[in-house]
DNA sequence: GAAAATTCTTGGAGCGCTCCAAAAAATCCC
DNA sequence: GGGATTTTTTGGAGCGCTCCAAGAATTTTC
């Protein structure tokens, strides 16, 4: 692969004035330039390589966009809460001219990922992990955390998680539900986990810091109506398992209501519901999370608490690229009302 | 921001040290290293810059994909076809450990784009344009075609477009239909455009090499049941275009069967009959392209013309990390009939 | 205790480019 | 024509790093 220098000597001129002929056409005289523009041809010189103005300019142009917990790429694409993300982060990117790099990592690679990105800073998609913030930290480059809080120090945007577990309690004990059951996001591959009623340790095995925060939400508006959360059946499922449903209404066949974490899940008890032949909302009512696409296109339509989440990455995104100082947003969630949620069948 | 070569002067070390460290820990004496690390971290050095050794290596281990035609990589990300691809990109990404960089550009951009992008190859999703080939060819880095083919020079990944317009002519002619219409997708912004029937000139207006060359297996296999295209409405619509549907069904209120190009159009139809209570597959018979997920879920669910858009994607995607010899590939389709399409009513 | 073997550290070369001050060439002006 | 201007071209410095041959220090061996 040639370079500047072999096509300057080739055209017997020097490497700055073939440079110039290539960023700068303008200061080389119109017969040189053709001459230069020929040798380059000739050559088979595609011009100069990034890779040289890279060291030089030390700046990438690019955002680099690291999934939540241990999902993949894929993972994320597929699901409906990650493709919002991505499509507000190449938003963000689309309109600066940056380029987005989905930066892979295995749970073993991420912090190598991390140290060698070609970046010039991250969203990082639920830092979870505090060596991965300790990682990016030291690499200083600016980055932005999604759905958890990492102090004063460092960018973090999330949603008020617990204002809307708060806000579906609310809803559906206003409906008159009494019988709950909540289905909680499992952060790591593996099947359902159960928790039954009884138990006072009320806890998630498996969760990331707004997941917590979601049930202590709904721990907190459970007593506003007198009930206690160690009276629930609590699940935990990772968010896109086909078995979600089932788990739910094999352990729970009294819960009039269904408090789900993310629509996707709600979205697989309805479909569960449907094949049980269980009406929803006449039997049972369902609430989702995120507020995603999908959720308004399901039948019955799923009532949801809806967060702008690709605003939340455009956002992230235009916060890496400024490099703004270090701030903490906590975004406003809605609970979006349709027609998955109902009076309880008296 | 400190070097190598500002945190071995501190250590009083030489930059040589310092890299090994880094990144062979195990050459360095115990002792030193401690120091030499401590020393670093009191600087806020947070390990060597990839910047350099980018330079010295020469690989960005990255795969760019540029949008196909006019659209973003927002447009990408949100449309189900894009989405598929990005995931496929992205699988191949994943299992390489590679980084998938989302390339952006405007229109006037996109040339610029593909000479500074920092990647080891590029897939260009749909390149219609010779420029853009023209200029990834220039910067002598693997890349690959989605969708059309540009010589024996160059790597595409196509599909068998004519095939699979000709198996959907076909089920519908084999069901007894006899008036058709057909929606094409319009490659760049603007609203529907009708083409009504007695033209002999049939062409698209706007369309890819793969749009015309689906044409072209609705005119031969129309020609099998003795129907001429000229005698057929033919609509160009955006692929998300929310009033295809409605332009369908003002513009060819006798069709007893609409093939569509894409899902997301047959999608829109699907919506607009529902709307207008048109009964489908009743009233009139829709298939779609792609058979992409959402198909699946549509009611009635669609009968289309299915291809791995995924595995095009992971394909392509391999197909410059390898960077193997050039190759042109032609993908198979298969038509998936569900309940979108039955017989005419008489 | 000195030579040999081993382990550790060094610093130059080079990756491909851009920037820029200075040199060279061309043009202008009286 | 020759000095002053203006336009072009040059090539060194430097971006931060890795590699590697060679030198220095340490350990082993007899």
């Amino acid at each position: 692969m040639p370079t500047l220098d072999d096509v300057g000597r080739a055209a017997g001129v020097s490497r700055g004035t073939v440079s110039n002929v290539f960023n700068r056409p303008e200061l080389v005289r119109p017969e040189l330039r053709k001459r230069v523009e020929a040798v380059a041809r000739a050559l088979g010189y595609g011009g100069p390589d990034p890779k040289g103005r890279l060291l030089k300019e030390g700046k990438f142009n690019a955002v680099g966009f690291m999934p939540p917990g241990a999902y993949s790429i894929a993972d994320t694409v597929r699901s409906p809460y990650g493709r919002e993300l991505v499509l507000g982060a190449a938003q963000a990117c689309d309109a600066a001219g940056a380029t987005l790099s989905l930066v892979n990592g295995t749970d073993d690679t991420r912090i190598a990922s991390i140290r060698e990105a070609l970046v010039d800073g991250f969203i990082l998609g639920n830092a979870a992990d505090i060596e991965l913030v300790a990682s990016a930290k030291r690499r200083r480059l600016p980055f932005v955390i999604l759905d958890s809080d990492a102090g004063p120090e460092v960018n973090s945007i999330r949603i008020d998680g617990r204002g809307g577990a708060i806000a579906a309690v609310r809803h559906l004990a206003g409906l008159g539900h009494r019988r709950f059951a909540i289905l909680s996001i499992r952060r790591t591959a593996g099947p359902a986990i159960v928790h039954m009623p009884g138990r006072t340790d009320r806890e998630l095995l498996e969760g990331f810091a707004l997941d917590h925060e979601r049930l202590d939400g709904f721990r907190r508006a459970l007593a506003e109506t007198g009930l206690s959360l160690d009276a629930i059946p609590l699940i935990e499922t990772t968010p896109g398992d086909p078995r979600a449903g089932a788990a739910v209404f094999d352990n729970c066949p009294d819960a009039t209501a269904i408090m789900t974490m993310s629509d996707w899940q709600a979205i697989t008890v309805l479909a569960e519901a449907a094949k049980r032949g269980i009406d929803v909302p006449g039997d049972v009512s369902v609430t989702g999370f995120d507020g995603t696409e999908e959720a308004a296109r399901t039948s019955p339509p799923l009532t949801t608490v809806a967060q702008d989440i690709a605003g939340k990455a455009r956002l992230a995104a235009e916060m890496v690229l400024k490099n703004t100082p270090p701030r903490q947003v906590v975004l406003p969630v809605e609970l979006v009302v349709r027609g998955s949620t109902a009076k309880p069948r008296l």
